[in-house]
DNA sequence: GTATATATTTTAAACGTTGATAAAAAAAAT
DNA sequence: ATTTTTTTTATCAACGTTTAAAATATATAC
């Protein structure tokens, strides 16, 4: 087993000083190309390798940033931490992942624990928990301690950091304007309890939708689902709950989902019923993920360009990062990531 | 901006010495109770927290492990993190996460980046193209450096290491003759090229399958695919190969496919077809996904654990770190998760 | 040959901790 | 009162690195 070599032991083998090994690893222009050259070629031999923890130490920063999500099996989420992934290495940056599992107390846990000198900033989706708690102490108090902090997806106003969202309402909107046009007239909306930002914001453009062609909206063709429900393993409940909804509406004629597994589980349901999808029912979802992809008839969807998410979050991360060296503040923004209506299968 | 709290700051507003506070925060015996309540209550006070990354420096372990896989947006990755992350967390972990997107290059890039003191351990699913060019010197040198190396699902045996694997042939064979038990004669096999190794192992369960039961293989039946078609993109070359299959062989009444996409879309080409599922052709595949719970009607499949798979990694990795602490050596040893058949609507 | 400028190397402090050892203060024993 | 113990606190070195300041060596000028 051959163990790290550290700057000392080729000083001391070498015969010179540690601050001359230092500097002339680094090209320091008061090292003689003799030295420097001699230098390198031993440390090459001896596969000398800088410590990164003492490097962090001493720069008092560690070119990791943390990435706290709800709930990595998700594709959406994962998608993101690709982006941030990607944007992040090309900047010499690595990834920690810290996961919340929509548990406030986890994610309260976990930004501590790297809160302490292990990352350089942090990118964040607050858990479902915290946003029903609406305590956001621990946040603030990062924010407070001088770590940068980016938001994304589901993020509240009242913390003061920079922000990257996608355009929910616009997004859903112009998805239920689409419905409109394509001739449905009884359209429904399958969304979640109101504490989820995301949701409240998708449902409020379903309603924009139809109050800008004049329609009504009819309260027996929304269903609100209670969002713990959806832990993949109670689906029967939500068929049920989908099938009821059809049941009392016999003429519904399209769905609005406000995410992915609501829309397929829906599907799903509509075939059961011998409902043609599209001719008599159209179905649109919200999220990118890939069962909409695979669905049969394959499920157009508002896309949210996770990926993209995740590199503009750690863009705004690494330059606020970058700049708080320079002590330079600029004041936060929020960046908007347009949606984008993916038409498939199961629209006209 | 509230900077963070260091113990010589504690130590200098007390007027005592570093190690006092250092002693006292620690319960040290050597300090009266006296000063250990005054120190305590005035780092709380202040809100004081150690710099993880100088205890780190100190003691030489960083409590972090990372994790390299060749790609995050991928249900069965996403799950082996998660239980890396959750037995990770229980014992005081954090996990750093590179990805490899299959490139041998990225993957080394990462592996070095991290093995520079960033990291106590490595958890690793070899990279498409690492299988592809054998070329595992990077590992190799990271074992020899004495950093612990776990790899999982996609493992190779000439790396001398701590191995977490599903059992790939018997999971295959188990599959194929749930099929054969259940009537099929002509069990078509769709499964990719030989380098990666579970394909292999798989489409070797399935031969084993068949010539337990006095069945020829016949090659006719078998789809080779390019896996670098598959990238999620190329689907309708997929589509057409499996076509051509069923046109070629118009008696096939089953198909084992070595992943879930493959099945996915066998499901898909069959239903185009007209061919009836499962009465005229039973599917099972391979991976515990979203898409074959999801699928209409949902799919068979053998589920890999892949949660299971990454908290036994974790557990083999962090048990190899401490042990390394206590110099003690214990023999690698290759754990096997058992397979499980779960039969969904696509089998009789 | 001495003074001066220039090139090169070393010493020492720092980042925030811990822990072995030394020192000081307080208590106990003579 | 003095020595011995015991209790408590302080000093110093270390982890691996960088860098300002000091020291040394070498070259240049007169």
């Amino acid at each position: 087993m051959r163990k790290k070599t550290t700057i000392k032991e080729l000083a001391h083998e070498l015969g010179v000083s540690i601050s001359t090994v230092s500097k002339a690893l680094n090209d320091s222009p008061e090292i003689s190309k003799d030295t420097i050259e001699k230098v390198k070629a031993f440390a090459k031999l001896l596969h000398y390798r800088p410590n990164n923890i003492a490097l962090s130490l001493k720069n008092k920063r560690t070119k990791t940033i943390g990435i706290i999500i709800p709930e990595i099996v998700h594709h959406f989420f994962t998608k993101v931490i690709k982006g941030v992934e990607l944007y992040a290495n090309s900047k010499g940056y690595n990834v920690i992942v810290g996961l919340s599992n929509e548990s406030f107390d986890k994610e309260v846990v976990n930004m501590e624990m790297l809160a302490n000198g292990s990352i350089d900033g942090f990118v964040i989706s607050i858990s479902r928990e915290t946003l029903q708690l609406q305590d956001y102490h621990h946040f603030n108090e990062t924010i407070n301690e001088g770590i940068p902090v980016v938001m994304f997806d589901r993020v509240v106003n009242e913390i003061k950091c920079d922000k990257v969202i996608v355009d929910d309402m616009s997004g859903a909107k112009e998805a239920v304007e689409k419905l409109i046009s394509n001739g449905c007239k009884q359209i429904g909306l399958i969304t979640t309890k109101d504490y989820i930002s995301v949701g409240r914001l998708r449902s409020l453009g379903y309603m924009n939708a139809l109050k800008a062609h004049g329609v009504i909206p009819n309260s027996e063709l929304i269903l609100k689902v209670d969002d713990d429900m959806v832990s993949e393993d109670h689906l029967e409940v939500l068929e049920d709950e989908i099938t009821q909804l059809f049941k009392v509406n016999p003429t519904i004629d399209a769905i609005f989902a406000v995410n992915e597994l609501y829309a397929v589980t829906a599907m799903k349901v509509a075939r059961k019923l011998n409902i043609n999808i599209p001719e008599q029912l159209q179905i649109i979802g919200f999220t990118d993920g890939v069962l909409s992809k695979h669905a049969s008839p394959s499920l157009s969807t508002v896309s949210q360009h996770g990926e993209e998410m995740g590199q503009q979050s750690a863009e705004l991360l690494i330059a606020r990062i970058e700049a708080s060296n320079n002590s330079e503040t600029t004041s936060y923004q929020t960046v908007i990531i347009p949606t984008k209506l993916i038409e498939r299968k199961s629209t006209l």
